[in-house]
DNA sequence: ATCAATTGCGTTATGCTATAACGTGTGCGA
DNA sequence: TCGCACACGTTATAGCATAACGCAATTGAT
């Protein structure tokens, strides 16, 4: 998918997404927004949905959060599944990829004959700096 | 983890979920057991935060659904990551595991030094009898 | 030029998901 | 008997997401 040029409250929620260090929910994104004028979560849903769909924001279902796609000159809809790993310290979220697993899951998938859509590989835990 | 004996509402909440052709939600389990006397979902919450904790259900988290273990009889914590494929037409749920994916994910981790701890990997699409 | 369709935007209200905080009762070992 | 752990019940609140309305700007036929 080529990114269409972002309206005004699209470059907003993504610049705030991309300049933060953790994952943001959307309530925490509509706070930071308030003095540029938002004034309601639709806001920023509506802008979040046209991120997400363009692939430059990916959300991540186990938190209720967005983090800004951390390849944003690859295209993460291509390179098939897409996994992060969350630290449940310091919010840091690091993007991967990996194609023996994709290929992996597909196959299984295809064994059932299970049509895909979607995927969310989300791992929690605790990421090197933080790990005790 | 050994399962100790259920109370009451543990059970009645694992009953429903046992019985349940689809992924149920807290809420919808409360209204299930509202014949049965539950009036608020703390009742609902508090049976399934033990029920997971025993391995006997698992969360969606994409979903925000509940669902009985597939594998009642192992112990779905000791073969690792547990993958959900979800159909979005009739909500059927296939519980499946893949020791190469693990591999691939855990090997992955290991050369990050991220100590993982709960891990959601979840496949939405349309099941074998829902594909068009 | 005009009309219709699309898209983004703002606002209000509502619904769904989850937990905080308080108190009760029961069983069990020190 | 005391203290503790645990399940339970209730009320209130917090957090996440969408429905439904109307308005304005854009686009692209006719
Ligand atoms: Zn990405
Ligand atoms: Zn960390
Ligand atoms: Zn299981
Ligand atoms: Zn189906």
């Amino acid at each position: 998918m080529t990114t269409p040029m972002l309206t005004k409250n699209q470059s907003l929620v993504f610049d705030i997404l991309t300049k933060a260090e953790a994952p943001l929910s959307a309530y925490t994104i509509l706070d930071k927004l308030r003095d540029q004028g938002f004034r309601a979560p639709l806001q920023v849903y509506r802008a979040l949905d046209k991120l997400l769909e363009y692939g430059v924001v990916h959300r991540l279902e186990s938190i209720n959060s967005f983090v800004a796609c951390a390849h944003p000159h690859e295209d993460c809809h291509s390179h098939g599944l897409v996994a992060f790993a969350i630290c449940e310290s310091c919010g840091q979220v690091i993007e991967f990829h990996d194609d023996e697993v994709d290929h992996r899951l597909m196959d299984w998938l295809k064994s059932q004959k299970f049509k895909a859509e979607k995927s969310t590989i989300e791992i929690r835990g605790h990421c090197a700096n933080c790990a005790a």
